[in-house]
RNA sequence: UGGGCUAUAGCCAAGCGGUAAGGCACAGGACUUUGACUCCUGCACUCGCUGGUUCGAAUCCAGCUAGCCCAG
Protein backbone atom coordinates (compact mmCIF):
# COMPACT_ATOMS: atom_id res chain seq x y z
CA UNK A 1 0.00 0.00 0.00
CA UNK A 2 1.28 3.09 -0.83
CA UNK A 3 0.62 6.64 1.59
CA UNK A 4 0.96 10.23 0.07
CA UNK A 5 2.47 12.14 3.56
CA UNK A 6 1.40 15.65 4.06
CA UNK A 7 4.47 16.73 5.80
CA UNK A 8 4.48 20.26 7.58
CA UNK A 9 8.17 19.77 9.01
CA UNK A 10 7.05 19.73 12.72
CA UNK A 11 7.22 17.17 14.33
CA UNK A 12 3.53 15.47 14.27
CA UNK A 13 4.01 14.94 10.78
CA UNK A 14 7.20 13.95 10.98
CA UNK A 15 6.70 11.24 13.31
CA UNK A 16 3.30 10.23 11.32
CA UNK A 17 5.84 9.27 8.52
CA UNK A 18 7.93 7.60 10.16
CA UNK A 19 5.19 5.87 11.88
CA UNK A 20 3.26 4.92 8.40
CA UNK A 21 7.08 3.31 7.15
CA UNK A 22 7.67 1.38 10.03
CA UNK A 23 3.94 -0.03 9.22
CA UNK A 24 5.42 -0.92 6.14
CA UNK A 25 3.95 1.38 3.77
CA UNK A 26 5.31 2.21 0.21
CA UNK A 27 5.57 6.39 1.32
CA UNK A 28 6.06 9.31 -0.43
CA UNK A 29 6.22 12.80 1.60
CA UNK A 30 5.24 16.06 0.12
CA UNK A 31 4.76 19.69 1.64
CA UNK A 32 2.37 22.25 0.32
CA UNK A 33 3.00 25.34 -0.92
CA UNK A 34 0.02 27.47 -0.18
CA UNK A 35 0.86 31.32 0.16
CA UNK A 36 4.10 33.55 -1.08
CA UNK A 37 5.30 34.27 2.27
CA UNK A 38 7.49 37.57 1.51
CA UNK A 39 3.96 39.46 1.38
CA UNK A 40 4.22 39.39 5.44
CA UNK A 41 8.31 40.03 6.33
CA UNK A 42 8.19 38.00 9.50
CA UNK A 43 9.04 34.36 9.15
CA UNK A 44 6.60 32.14 10.00
CA UNK A 45 8.18 29.56 11.80
CA UNK A 46 5.35 28.35 13.67
CA UNK A 47 2.46 28.19 11.41
CA UNK A 48 1.49 24.46 10.57
CA UNK A 49 2.47 24.98 6.95
CA UNK A 50 5.00 27.42 6.33
CA UNK A 51 7.46 28.11 3.66
CA UNK A 52 9.89 27.71 6.02
CA UNK A 53 9.81 24.72 6.86
CA UNK A 54 9.65 23.02 3.96
CA UNK A 55 13.64 22.10 4.74
CA UNK A 56 12.92 20.59 7.62
CA UNK A 57 10.28 18.54 6.52
CA UNK A 58 12.99 17.38 2.82
CA UNK A 59 15.28 16.99 6.08
CA UNK A 60 13.16 14.50 7.66
CA UNK A 61 11.78 12.80 4.41
CA UNK A 62 15.65 12.63 3.23
CA UNK A 63 15.96 10.78 6.54
CA UNK A 64 13.58 8.46 5.94
CA UNK A 65 14.55 7.72 2.82
CA UNK A 66 11.48 8.50 0.97
CA UNK A 67 10.97 10.64 -2.08
CA UNK A 68 9.90 14.44 -1.15
CA UNK A 69 7.87 16.53 -3.46
CA UNK A 70 6.81 20.20 -2.99
CA UNK A 71 3.10 21.14 -4.39
CA UNK A 72 2.51 24.71 -5.74
CA UNK A 73 -1.21 25.24 -4.36
CA UNK A 74 -0.49 28.59 -4.25
CA UNK A 75 -3.01 29.85 -6.71
CA UNK A 76 -5.85 27.58 -5.38
CA UNK A 77 -5.30 28.39 -2.01
CA UNK A 78 -5.17 32.29 -2.45
CA UNK A 79 -8.65 31.86 -4.28
CA UNK A 80 -10.37 29.65 -1.72
CA UNK A 81 -8.88 29.68 1.30
CA UNK A 82 -7.53 33.92 1.63
CA UNK A 83 -10.20 34.66 -0.50
CA UNK A 84 -13.18 33.11 1.56
CA UNK A 85 -11.38 34.57 4.57
CA UNK A 86 -11.55 38.50 3.15
CA UNK A 87 -14.99 37.61 2.62
CA UNK A 88 -15.74 36.71 6.04
CA UNK A 89 -14.50 39.62 7.65
CA UNK A 90 -15.84 42.02 5.22
CA UNK A 91 -18.75 40.57 6.11
CA UNK A 92 -18.55 41.06 9.80
CA UNK A 93 -18.12 37.08 10.23
CA UNK A 94 -14.74 35.66 12.19
CA UNK A 95 -13.58 32.92 9.64
CA UNK A 96 -11.68 29.84 10.45
CA UNK A 97 -9.49 29.31 7.13
CA UNK A 98 -7.72 26.35 9.19
CA UNK A 99 -10.95 24.22 8.42
CA UNK A 100 -11.44 25.35 5.14
CA UNK A 101 -7.43 24.83 4.49
CA UNK A 102 -8.26 20.76 5.53
CA UNK A 103 -11.31 20.39 3.69
CA UNK A 104 -10.09 21.86 -0.03
CA UNK A 105 -6.43 21.95 0.13
CA UNK A 106 -5.62 18.91 2.69
CA UNK A 107 -8.44 16.22 1.72
CA UNK A 108 -9.58 17.85 -1.79
CA UNK A 109 -6.51 18.90 -3.67
CA UNK A 110 -3.87 17.08 -1.85
CA UNK A 111 -6.05 13.87 -2.46
CA UNK A 112 -6.57 14.75 -5.65
CA UNK A 113 -2.64 14.27 -6.10
CA UNK A 114 -2.04 11.57 -3.82
CA UNK A 115 -4.52 9.48 -6.29
CA UNK A 116 -2.88 10.96 -9.37
CA UNK A 117 0.40 9.65 -7.55
CA UNK A 118 -1.01 5.91 -6.94
CA UNK A 119 -1.77 6.15 -3.39
CA UNK A 120 -3.63 5.01 -1.33
CA UNK A 121 -4.41 7.34 1.20
CA UNK A 122 -3.16 10.31 2.04
CA UNK A 123 -1.38 11.02 5.80
CA UNK A 124 -1.59 13.71 8.02
CA UNK A 125 -0.27 14.34 11.65
CA UNK A 126 -3.75 15.30 13.30
CA UNK A 127 -4.89 13.68 16.60
CA UNK A 128 -7.76 12.09 15.87
CA UNK A 129 -9.06 9.10 14.85
CA UNK A 130 -10.84 7.14 11.72
CA UNK A 131 -12.96 4.19 12.53
CA UNK A 132 -14.40 1.68 9.74
CA UNK A 133 -17.47 -0.42 11.03
CA UNK A 134 -17.86 -2.54 8.07
CA UNK A 135 -20.39 -0.11 6.16
CA UNK A 136 -19.56 3.71 7.60
CA UNK A 137 -16.55 5.53 8.73
CA UNK A 138 -16.30 7.52 11.77
CA UNK A 139 -14.51 10.79 12.70
CA UNK A 140 -13.18 10.05 16.39
CA UNK A 141 -11.62 12.57 18.79
CA UNK A 142 -7.69 11.70 19.02
CA UNK A 143 -6.86 10.04 22.65
CA UNK A 144 -4.74 13.06 23.95
CA UNK A 145 -7.33 15.03 25.19
CA UNK A 146 -5.52 18.17 24.70
CA UNK A 147 -4.71 18.03 21.53
CA UNK A 148 -7.65 16.29 20.09
CA UNK A 149 -7.66 17.63 16.72
CA UNK A 150 -10.96 16.59 15.48
CA UNK A 151 -12.70 19.93 15.55
CA UNK A 152 -10.75 21.33 12.34
CA UNK A 153 -11.70 18.03 10.12
CA UNK A 154 -15.57 18.07 11.08
CA UNK A 155 -16.38 18.43 7.02
CA UNK A 156 -14.61 15.12 5.82
CA UNK A 157 -16.68 13.14 3.56
CA UNK A 158 -17.23 9.38 3.91
CA UNK A 159 -15.00 9.04 0.60
CA UNK A 160 -12.13 11.70 2.51
CA UNK A 161 -12.00 9.60 5.28
CA UNK A 162 -11.62 6.83 3.33
CA UNK A 163 -8.89 7.24 1.84
CA UNK A 164 -7.47 9.40 5.30
CA UNK A 165 -5.07 7.65 7.86
CA UNK A 166 -3.92 9.56 11.23
CA UNK A 167 -1.60 7.42 12.75
CA UNK A 168 -1.11 9.73 15.83
CA UNK A 169 -4.67 9.71 16.47
CA UNK A 170 -4.23 6.72 19.41
CA UNK A 171 -1.07 9.03 20.80
CA UNK A 172 -0.84 11.73 23.19
CA UNK A 173 2.04 14.44 22.09
CA UNK A 174 4.44 13.45 25.07
CA UNK A 175 4.35 10.04 22.89
CA UNK A 176 5.12 11.94 19.81
CA UNK A 177 7.56 13.95 21.16
CA UNK A 178 9.45 10.46 22.30
CA UNK A 179 9.29 9.09 19.61
CA UNK A 180 10.57 11.72 17.90
CA UNK A 181 13.28 12.07 19.90
CA UNK A 182 14.12 8.11 19.52
CA UNK A 183 14.34 8.68 16.28
CA UNK A 184 16.85 11.75 16.40
CA UNK A 185 14.28 14.16 14.59
CA UNK A 186 16.17 17.81 15.15
CA UNK A 187 12.22 19.22 15.53
CA UNK A 188 11.69 17.40 18.50
CA UNK A 189 11.27 20.04 20.40
CA UNK A 190 9.94 22.81 17.72
CA UNK A 191 7.39 24.83 19.22
CA UNK A 192 3.46 23.53 18.21
CA UNK A 193 1.89 25.70 15.60
CA UNK A 194 -0.36 28.51 16.27
CA UNK A 195 -1.10 31.44 13.90
CA UNK A 196 -3.38 31.76 10.65
CA UNK A 197 0.16 30.73 8.45
CA UNK A 198 -0.90 33.61 5.94
CA UNK A 199 -0.84 36.26 8.93
CA UNK A 200 2.47 35.51 10.31
CA UNK A 201 2.71 38.60 12.41
CA UNK A 202 -1.05 38.37 13.63
CA UNK A 203 -1.92 41.57 11.93
CA UNK A 204 -4.91 39.89 9.46
CA UNK A 205 -5.76 43.08 9.19
CA UNK A 206 -3.07 44.06 7.24
CA UNK A 207 -3.47 41.13 5.04
CA UNK A 208 -6.88 42.11 4.09
CA UNK A 209 -5.92 45.64 3.45
CA UNK A 210 -3.23 44.39 1.27
CA UNK A 211 -5.25 41.84 -0.75
CA UNK A 212 -8.48 43.87 -1.30
CA UNK A 213 -6.49 47.71 -2.06
CA UNK A 214 -9.51 49.19 0.52
CA UNK A 215 -8.70 50.76 3.59
CA UNK A 216 -10.95 49.47 6.39
CA UNK A 217 -13.33 52.08 7.60
CA UNK A 218 -13.89 53.69 10.90
CA UNK A 219 -17.20 53.26 12.66
CA UNK A 220 -18.91 54.12 15.83
CA UNK A 221 -18.79 51.82 18.44
CA UNK A 222 -22.49 51.77 20.36
CA UNK A 223 -24.33 49.91 23.59
CA UNK A 224 -26.94 47.73 22.91
CA UNK A 225 -29.29 51.23 23.23
CA UNK A 226 -27.31 53.06 20.10
CA UNK A 227 -25.27 55.34 22.39
CA UNK A 228 -21.91 56.17 20.55
CA UNK A 229 -19.30 55.05 22.76
CA UNK A 230 -16.45 55.74 20.70
CA UNK A 231 -14.76 55.05 16.74
CA UNK A 232 -13.79 51.66 15.75
CA UNK A 233 -10.73 50.94 13.52
CA UNK A 234 -13.13 48.94 10.90
CA UNK A 235 -15.26 45.98 11.48
CA UNK A 236 -12.64 43.69 10.32
CA UNK A 237 -10.44 44.15 13.02
CA UNK A 238 -13.29 42.98 16.05
CA UNK A 239 -14.87 39.46 16.65
CA UNK A 240 -17.70 38.89 18.80
CA UNK A 241 -16.69 38.52 23.02
CA UNK A 242 -13.52 40.45 22.27
CA UNK A 243 -12.50 42.48 24.91
CA UNK A 244 -8.33 43.43 23.99
CA UNK A 245 -7.94 45.94 21.41
CA UNK A 246 -11.26 48.54 21.91
CA UNK A 247 -9.47 51.47 23.20
CA UNK A 248 -12.25 52.35 25.52
CA UNK A 249 -11.55 53.18 28.98
CA UNK A 250 -14.72 52.83 31.23
CA UNK A 251 -15.49 51.11 34.86
CA UNK A 252 -16.30 48.34 33.53
CA UNK A 253 -14.71 45.78 30.41
CA UNK A 254 -16.71 45.95 27.54
CA UNK A 255 -16.92 42.73 25.40
CA UNK A 256 -18.06 43.45 21.44
CA UNK A 257 -21.48 41.68 21.48
CA UNK A 258 -22.28 41.87 17.74
CA UNK A 259 -20.99 43.13 14.65
CA UNK A 260 -23.22 45.08 12.00
CA UNK A 261 -21.85 44.94 8.72
CA UNK A 262 -24.82 47.28 7.29
CA UNK A 263 -24.19 50.24 9.80
CA UNK A 264 -20.55 49.72 9.68
CA UNK A 265 -21.23 49.17 13.81
CA UNK A 266 -19.51 47.64 16.60
CA UNK A 267 -22.12 47.09 19.60
CA UNK A 268 -20.47 46.67 22.55
CA UNK A 269 -21.56 45.05 26.26
CA UNK A 270 -20.81 43.65 29.82
CA UNK A 271 -19.63 40.30 29.70
CA UNK A 272 -23.13 39.13 31.04
CA UNK A 273 -24.94 40.11 27.47
CA UNK A 274 -22.53 37.19 25.38
CA UNK A 275 -24.59 34.22 26.41
CA UNK A 276 -26.32 32.27 24.19
CA UNK A 277 -28.69 29.06 24.93
CA UNK A 278 -29.68 28.57 20.76
CA UNK A 279 -27.12 28.75 18.53
CA UNK A 280 -27.92 28.14 14.44
CA UNK A 281 -25.60 26.60 12.57
CA UNK A 282 -25.99 26.52 8.72
CA UNK A 283 -24.81 24.04 6.37
CA UNK A 284 -24.64 21.55 8.87
CA UNK A 285 -22.39 18.85 7.67
CA UNK A 286 -23.04 15.26 8.90
CA UNK A 287 -19.82 12.83 8.76
CA UNK A 288 -22.35 10.08 8.25
CA UNK A 289 -23.59 11.70 4.84
CA UNK A 290 -27.23 11.97 6.06
CA UNK A 291 -28.88 14.15 8.62
CA UNK A 292 -30.94 11.94 10.91
CA UNK A 293 -34.27 12.09 11.30
CA UNK A 294 -35.03 13.64 14.48
CA UNK A 295 -33.47 15.60 17.34
CA UNK A 296 -29.91 14.69 18.70
CA UNK A 297 -28.25 14.51 21.99
CA UNK A 298 -24.61 15.24 22.10
CA UNK A 299 -22.35 17.91 22.72
CA UNK A 300 -21.01 20.42 20.78
CA UNK A 301 -18.28 22.70 20.56
CA UNK A 302 -18.48 26.50 19.12
CA UNK A 303 -14.76 26.96 19.40
CA UNK A 304 -11.62 24.55 18.87
CA UNK A 305 -9.94 25.58 22.71
CA UNK A 306 -13.58 25.20 23.95
CA UNK A 307 -14.75 21.41 26.25
CA UNK A 308 -17.79 19.96 24.40
CA UNK A 309 -21.04 21.14 26.06
CA UNK A 310 -24.22 18.92 26.46
CA UNK A 311 -26.41 19.93 23.79
CA UNK A 312 -29.63 18.85 22.05
CA UNK A 313 -29.82 19.60 18.11
CA UNK A 314 -32.65 19.41 15.81
CA UNK A 315 -31.90 19.23 12.16
CA UNK A 316 -34.14 21.69 10.43
CA UNK A 317 -35.17 21.43 7.08
CA UNK A 318 -33.06 23.82 4.99
CA UNK A 319 -29.91 22.00 6.22
CA UNK A 320 -29.69 23.87 9.43
CA UNK A 321 -28.96 22.19 12.69
CA UNK A 322 -30.63 24.47 15.77
CA UNK A 323 -28.21 23.56 18.75
CA UNK A 324 -29.87 24.39 22.01
CA UNK A 325 -27.71 23.78 25.27
CA UNK A 326 -27.99 22.86 28.13
CA UNK A 327 -26.12 25.82 29.64
CA UNK A 328 -25.94 29.15 27.56
CA UNK A 329 -22.77 29.32 25.85
CA UNK A 330 -20.23 32.53 25.77
CA UNK A 331 -19.87 34.37 23.03
CA UNK A 332 -21.10 32.33 19.59
CA UNK A 333 -19.55 33.93 17.04
CA UNK A 334 -20.71 34.36 13.26
CA UNK A 335 -18.26 32.58 11.09
CA UNK A 336 -16.57 30.04 13.61
CA UNK A 337 -18.10 26.21 13.46
CA UNK A 338 -19.57 24.88 15.53
CA UNK A 339 -19.21 20.71 15.76
CA UNK A 340 -21.25 18.36 17.25
CA UNK A 341 -20.00 15.45 19.27
CA UNK A 342 -21.74 12.17 20.84
CA UNK A 343 -18.96 11.05 23.53
CA UNK A 344 -15.60 10.41 21.39
CA UNK A 345 -17.36 10.38 17.70
CA UNK A 346 -17.71 13.99 15.64
CA UNK A 347 -21.47 13.63 14.03
CA UNK A 348 -20.95 16.72 11.73
CA UNK A 349 -20.57 20.61 11.98
CA UNK A 350 -21.29 23.81 10.47
CA UNK A 351 -20.75 27.53 10.72
CA UNK A 352 -22.53 29.55 13.04
CA UNK A 353 -24.80 31.67 12.08
C1' U B 1 -14.29 88.62 40.02
C1' G B 2 -20.17 87.54 46.01
C1' G B 3 -20.55 82.49 47.80
C1' G B 4 -19.66 77.16 47.51
C1' C B 5 -17.23 72.66 45.64
C1' U B 6 -13.29 69.86 43.39
C1' A B 7 -8.25 69.14 42.01
C1' U B 8 -4.55 61.54 42.89
C1' A B 9 -1.28 57.69 36.53
C1' G B 10 -3.87 57.99 29.46
C1' C B 11 -9.29 57.43 31.68
C1' C B 12 -12.48 56.31 36.17
C1' A B 13 -11.40 56.16 41.21
C1' A B 14 -10.09 54.72 46.77
C1' G B 15 -7.57 57.31 50.45
C1' C B 16 -9.62 61.47 55.97
C1' G B 17 -1.84 62.48 59.73
C1' G B 18 1.97 57.30 59.34
C1' U B 19 4.84 56.39 54.52
C1' A B 20 -0.17 55.92 47.10
C1' A B 21 -6.33 50.30 46.83
C1' G B 22 -8.94 48.82 42.68
C1' G B 23 -11.06 49.01 37.68
C1' C B 24 -10.45 50.43 32.43
C1' A B 25 -6.70 51.20 28.79
C1' C B 26 -1.82 49.85 27.45
C1' A B 27 2.83 46.58 27.21
C1' G B 28 5.14 41.78 27.77
C1' G B 29 4.45 36.54 28.70
C1' A B 30 1.59 31.75 29.16
C1' C B 31 -2.18 29.02 26.54
C1' U B 32 -3.32 27.76 21.07
C1' U B 33 -3.07 24.55 13.88
C1' U B 34 -8.38 30.28 13.37
C1' G B 35 -10.24 34.86 15.50
C1' A B 36 -11.32 35.52 20.51
C1' C B 37 -11.72 34.42 25.85
C1' U B 38 -8.79 33.30 30.12
C1' C B 39 -4.44 33.41 33.20
C1' C B 40 0.41 35.66 34.85
C1' U B 41 3.63 39.96 35.09
C1' G B 42 4.53 45.18 34.48
C1' C B 43 2.42 50.11 34.75
C1' A B 44 2.20 57.34 40.01
C1' C B 45 9.99 57.43 44.57
C1' U B 46 4.34 60.39 43.82
C1' C B 47 -0.95 62.91 44.91
C1' G B 48 -2.56 71.00 40.54
C1' C B 49 1.45 74.74 42.26
C1' U B 50 4.05 77.40 46.42
C1' G B 51 4.83 77.82 51.32
C1' G B 52 3.55 76.47 56.55
C1' U B 53 2.23 73.12 60.96
C1' U B 54 4.22 68.16 62.39
C1' C B 55 8.99 63.23 64.27
C1' G B 56 5.99 62.31 59.90
C1' A B 57 1.15 65.21 55.10
C1' A B 58 -2.09 63.03 49.25
C1' U B 59 -4.37 63.62 53.94
C1' C B 60 -4.24 69.83 58.52
C1' C B 61 -3.47 75.44 57.44
C1' A B 62 -2.50 79.72 54.00
C1' G B 63 -1.86 81.71 49.26
C1' C B 64 -1.91 80.89 44.04
C1' U B 65 -3.80 78.38 39.59
C1' A B 66 -7.56 75.55 36.97
C1' G B 67 -12.40 73.46 36.42
C1' C B 68 -17.47 73.03 38.10
C1' C B 69 -21.88 74.87 40.68
C1' C B 70 -25.09 78.65 42.98
C1' A B 71 -26.24 83.67 43.16
C1' G B 72 -26.04 88.03 40.37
Amino acid sequence: MKALIAMSGGVDSSVAASLMQERGWDCVGCTMKLFENPDAGAAADKTCCSLDDVEDARGVARRLGMPYYVFNFTEEFRERIIGHFIEEYLAGRTPNPCIDCNRFMKFGKLLDRARVLGCDAVVTGHYARIRFDGERYHLLRGLDPGKDQSYVLYDMTQDQLAHTLFPLGELTKEEVRRLAEARGFLNAHKPDSQDICFVPDGDYGAVITAHTGRTPEPGDFVDADGRVLGRHRGILYYTVGQRKGLGLSLPAPLYVIRIDPEKNQVVLGPSEALFRRDVTVRNFRWISGEAPAGPVEGQAKLRYRQPPAPVTAFPQDDGSLLLSFAEPQRAPTPGQSAVLYQGEEVLGGGIIE
